[in-house]
DNA sequence: CGTACCGTTGAGGTGAGTCAAAGTAAGTGG
DNA sequence: CCACTTACTTTGACTCACCTCAACGGTACG
């Protein structure tokens, strides 16, 4: 079920080499830190549920989703490989504000209570990096490109994939543009807060504009510029 | 223009007595904690400009709103006394995400760079209490309740008076809630993203339905319980 | 060859945006 | 104290993006 993952392999490694942590004592730690696979669909915690560590990402896709007191279902952050997940209710003392589930298969480190608290109180830089991380926090930015009511959906969408783009997308010899979408168009809907239908509208649109080409979960993009530029056509009219 | 304020007033007093400073040094780093008093619609700080530390709020309420790409304006939080503005992007090194304004008069203080440094290093415990600061900070998660476009506009208006009832509502001696909002309908519009014609027919029909009266920038709220119950009737079915 | 599930398409309804104009409140200066 | 300005708020008529509901099309898998 699971293994001690090998050493070196997670962002937390990462901080405890920046904060002086011998090689040898991170070898140590980590055999209390257990290393989960997930096949997709698998879920990694629950909403609601008390968080009992900080989760790193070694591989793979995970999406959070969090569901309102009306039952809607809002996807508020893809993680992807390398940023860790959990830690705003780890340090808020909080329950878990969403559900995260596996999107494709992922590898996932799982650093309990005892291990962060063994290496704040031997390094008491080690919290000062996970403030970094929080302040730098993406999701409620990028919360603001993808559920802004103002926005129309398929700006929403072009922003959902330039935020894809930062990490995985890949760069042809011609300068196009391969962004592979790790998801449902379901799973797209709740991330920019509209139905499935109005996703799949707003993409064949932007199929037949030509400025992007989705072929199921592939989506190419010509021309970076003339996207962007769309971008400022596409909107309403700004307040004021 | 600048007193040095009284000492014991802000929160980061509070953190430092939590963290063992002594009585003595809290009066001598306030030597460096300029307060500033601002009227209504004077800034704090603009969205891009560098942080150069921290802000307590004594007294009155701040409005942070976050000007996008295109131009529209997004009311992000309503910063109230006790609080802290600006330590995501001090802690983030980042330039500010933000513009901050008092709506009414405020009494701020700021805690320049230097003086942060000095506590941390003198008390590593310190960075911990804005870790804590920052994983509990209302801003994500009230936004969802505010700009979510599922959401129709009076349910958001609703939300926002929950959210300001946390820390200023008045219950009178027959039960009923009383709220002031500080803000113009223009910044409730902002907001919750919605235009400020959309904001007033809104609160038209609210008026008319009897749970909530709004008078001017005063609204009362005569049944509590009545009010809750009705969101779940006002909401779009969701999705699933 | 069904069964499930995801994805797409169509017809119809509606909440919020747009634009323009009128109404209100809070100064400001004569 | 009253015209005048200025900024905020409300109202009305119209438009449109997105939601709803329902049906149909793929594709994977037993």
């Amino acid at each position: 079920m699971h293994k001690v993952c090998a050493h070196g392999e997670c962002m937390i490694d990462q901080f405890a080499r920046q904060i002086g942590v011998a090689e040898e004592d991170i070898v140590r730690y980590k055999r209390h830190c257990p290393t989960h696979s997930y096949e997709p669909g698998d879920t990694i915690f629950k909403q609601k549920s008390s968080p009992s560590g900080i989760y790193c990402i070694q591989a793979g896709y995970i999406l959070l989703w969090h569901t309102d007191e009306l039952g809607n279902q809002i996807g508020l952050r893809i993680a992807m490989p390398d940023e860790i997940i959990g830690h705003r209710s780890y340090f808020g003392e909080e329950p878990h504000a969403a559900t995260a589930v596996a999107l494709t298969k992922c590898t996932v480190c799982q650093f309990p209570r005892t291990v962060i608290n063994d290496l704040q109180s031997r390094h008491p830089g080690f919290y000062s990096l996970f403030l970094r991380v929080l302040a730098q926090d993406r999701g409620p930015p990028d919360g603001l490109l993808l559920r802004n009511p103002y926005l129309p959906v398929k700006l929403r969408i072009i922003n959902m994939l330039l935020i894809l783009k930062r990490v995985s997308g890949q760069e042809d010899s011609k300068g196009h543009v391969h962004i592979h979408m790790p998801f449902y168009r379901r799973d797209l809907a709740r991330l920019i807060s509209v139905r499935p239908e109005t996703v799949a509208r707003a993409i064949q649109e932007l199929n037949r504009s030509g400025l992007v080409v989705f072929k199921g979960r592939n989506v190419t993009i010509a021309d970076m510029e003339k996207l962007r530029d769309s971008i400022k056509f596409q909107a309403l009219k700004p307040v004021e």
